[in-house]
DNA sequence: TATTGTTATACTCTATAACTATA
DNA sequence: TATAGTTATAGAGTATAACAATA
């Protein structure tokens, strides 16, 4: 008789989870994939980044963030500037094309939410969420190589 | 003013979620690709299956769930029976090398969460599982050309 | 005609490793 | 030496479209 597996059903529901994931970047607009979404929307809520922070957030190595952030800077949404502390370093900034771009994904993904999650009160997601949250920080930094 | 957007924090936990799944990914063992891993448990769980409701469980497309099958059966983890019912179709059904092999990822997930999740109480898990769960059924079939 | 499944193609995400520039 | 960031490469996931076999 097998014991029951006391987390068999949260990596059920965690991978299950990938396709709300997916179906909310499919209301993305085709000129934003979900990498590049994030960054401008951490951009917008952190203020001013580097790209290690930027790695950090997001949970993936500097490669991945790099690349993500200079699909951004090509369309316009996000900026460059000197580190005025550090020469090998570079300031992120939201562009006024990054803060519209952002208002639109905010629109998009919020009547595919509104839709979804029509019967769901305030305080669900607000449970959703927190729980959520705390889940992401039990993990702490899960990238590749950083402990 | 901007108004607070109701599901602004809710949409950014869902991309940190990413970072999670990708940590319990990699303690997955290297010949066993997350995609391939879910293949499996489905079968184990809802026992033998075709491939388009391994398509519907996991909310992609039949190309998708077709590919990871394949390397499932590649590696003598599942079978393909016919199907008296419909020769178009084949049943799945999980091998005894498949439901070690799955042995091996549920030792894996067990070890990374019983980590992770040191001080977390049963009911703490359950109440996560049973929200991703409903999160997930709010969705329903979200899959890209599948109203 | 419609459906089940496969395959080819293309795109996104990600990590590793090698590299440049700077600390 | 160590760190911030970039880029090349490779592998995984995914969707689209075209296809074969069967219903």
């Amino acid at each position: 008789m097998d014991e029951p597996n006391r987390y068999e059903n949260l990596t059920r529901q965690v991978s299950a989870i990938s396709a709300v994931r997916r179906g909310m970047a499919r209301s993305l607009p085709a000129d934003c994939p979900p990498g590049t979404a994030g960054v401008i929307a951490l951009v917008q809520r952190h203020g001013d980044l580097r790209i290690g922070r930027i790695s950090e957030l997001m949970g993936v190595d500097m490669s991945v963030s790099s690349r993500h952030v200079a699909h951004a800077v090509e369309r316009g949404w996000v900026e460059r500037l000197p580190d005025p502390d550090d020469r090998r370093s570079r300031i992120l900034r939201l562009t006024a094309e990054g803060s519209d771009k952002l208002a639109e994904l905010d629109r998009r993904l919020t009547a595919m939410l509104a839709q979804k999650l029509a019967d769901w009160s305030d305080d669900d997601i607000e449970q959703l969420t927190a729980m959520l949250s705390r889940f992401r920080d039990a993990f702490g930094d899960c990238r590749a190589h950083h402990a």
